[in-house]
DNA sequence: TGCAAGGACACAAACGATTGCGGTCACTGT
DNA sequence: ACAGTGACCGCAATCGTTTGTGTCCTTGCA
């Protein structure tokens, strides 16, 4: 079955495969009398005919392709993101190119070089390291990026997230109000903009409450994993400092949390009450199920896919979006209770 | 900063663009005299060059990008399996587009097209249905394409998945040898090979046992998720047998079967096993962590996308692998122990 | 009737790579 | 010395679109 390609349509159409492509393209249909975009439009219906996007791509400089980085799709963060950007993109005509990093730093460059050789469009990457020369080089080039789920030290790329300092303040908000006073904090990497902000959001919550300064409260794990949140855990439970609540850097890192709780008999939330952050799928149905800060992460996918759709499409006289924020909220379940009345 | 192209690196090699082109082709290379493919290699080191996909899929009719369809990449079942299939394939040089149909026929209809118009070297599709004619055109078409996951009935195209009768029969075999002897089974939906083949297996083991027929003891959920194992289980507890085991289509399926035993107050295992098919990540967190069986979902998307590759590239004399089963193995967790003494 | 204007289309040159074909040159054997 | 033989490389066509520049013909107006 031989792909019917353009020269067919016009040839069956009686025109010159010029005009049947600007009859075919809505923008340049102006150019071509009602009569004959008819005859074109009915005879590419008719032969099925689907235009070759390379072909188009090397005419026009533009693939309609972009490429969205992740450091591990098996990570339950991203999945939701991805499919949030998918569905945009594809309804807008384009297509996404999804990488996987395997949380590596020459692997990301192999692909970011892999996507730029397809002539990608845009990207749309979450891997994003505090201090991140390959992003750096990215937005030196001028090729349309932004970034989700984290952002860099330079800030020299649009940035689409979660209200993160919200989400601390409401979680620890609520510790308090239940009656907690001692209340430490398992952060994520500090190489990540949202174990800075997170921590940094943390402080400020716990001084906003006139608690004692969390100086010797505050571990810190060295990857958004459970294995890393075990290790920070073990270290605060190993120092003197008493506490009835802990404050998890994510979901991830509450799981190894709970097994370090677990481990050493201290039973969750009677005596220590815990709270995630992202509401990853299935932390309603762990023991205790996590109260934790739920992101819309569906939405920040679509809405960073739409600001790059602005920036690459964009007429240019609009002001560029920087930075957006979604709104969290904090989802109450088992895994929070007042402190044990000594 | 222009992109660098092969006229570039030529005119700084001093030749010929074509000769520059077959010097930078290590299966052309032989064609050009050693000092000058050094000449040329080199200079394009110094430049950046990177070739343009785009021009060269053109040309040679062949994009190195294979497609995967998935139906919902939420799903926790598919990020393993795209992970697997991403490493070969960017290994082999080829790009990875994945494309989520959200269960939609239409949409998946649309986005093959939109494949196809890439000029995708090849597909690996995992929403297959029992009977599917979007996949018979693909067969008819001659595209490459594998099947993960599930298959079809008209087997038209080659397929990877585990070994699912294997995986139900040490489960069965398993429940068994731990006392139980009323079993029942909440199937997956039967428009899809997996439903068929694990319900099909299930009446097996349960007849090599010399139990019961289980014509009663079935009852088919109308969709792997948790909802319809939930409406499933229901059914199922509304008649009148009595049961001390269940073995469910998939983990979600189980997720949902959990979920009603707990508003019936029916204490699991205590009460009723429970096993799940899939093993998918965080089921050995949840309440009781699950004994299920556990499929090598990374494997078969590596394994799914080096058929392909054999296939796209295939020298066509050799035999073609039609159908690979991976092992499975059963992994033993909290959901499963005696029946209830009476 | 003549002329300008402009609508509708055809022509052909791109885009950046690959590749069949043929030409040049040095070298060999007789 | 000359034909033959390869090795090496340049030339130009080609992939399927898009789009700038012509050309023709119709139309409107004086």
């Amino acid at each position: 079955m031989e792909r019917v390609k353009l020269t067919d349509v016009a040839r069956a159409a009686g025109v010159h495969p010029g005009t049947a492509s600007r009859a075919l393209n809505p923008t340049t249909r102006d150019q071509v009398s009602r009569e004959t975009s008819r005859r074109v439009l009915l005879a590419a219906q008719r032969l099925g005919y689907v235009p070759n996007t390379l072909a188009r791509g090397l005419r026009t400089a533009r693939s309609y392709v972009v490429g969205m980085v992740v450091p591990d799709i098996t990570n339950p963060l991203f999945p939701p993101m991805v499919r949030g950007a998918e569905q945009v993109l594809s309804g807008a005509g384009y297509t996404l190119v999804l990488t996987d990093t395997d949380n590596d730093a020459a692997t990301e460059r192999r692909q970011v070089e892999q996507l730029r050789a397809r002539g990608a469009d845009g990207l749309i990457i979450a891997t994003a390291r505090w201090e991140d020369p390959l992003l750096d080089e990215i937005a030196a080039s001028g090729t349309p990026t932004v970034l989700v789920n984290r952002y860099t030290a330079s800030r020299r790329l649009p940035y689409v997230g979660g209200d993160e300092r919200t989400g601390i303040r409401l979680a620890v908000d609520h510790l308090v109000e239940i009656g907690h006073r001692k209340i430490v904090y398992v952060a994520g990497p500090q190489d990540t903009s949202t174990g800075r902000e997170r921590s940094a959001a943390f402080r400020q919550a716990v001084r906003s409450h006139g608690l004692p300064s969390p100086a010797r409260l505050v571990s810190v794990a060295n990857a958004y994993t459970e294995a890393a949140g075990a290790a920070a855990t073990r270290k605060l439970l190993d120092t003197t400092v008493d506490f009835t609540a802990v404050m998890a850097g994510n979901d991830l890192i509450a799981l190894g949390v709970l097994s370090v709780l677990g481990e050493r008999g201290i039973r969750c939330p009677e005596q220590v009450s815990l709270v995630g952050f992202n509401d990853l799928p299935m932390f309603d149905k762990i023991s205790p199920p996590l109260t934790t800060v739920r992101l819309p992460l569906g939405a920040i996918g679509g809405l960073a896919a739409r600001t790059l759709l602005a920036e690459i499409e964009g007429t240019g006289d609009e002001d560029a979006v920087v930075q957006s924020l979604l709104g969290v909220e904090l989802t109450l379940r088992g895994s929070t209770g007042p402190p044990p009345s000594d």
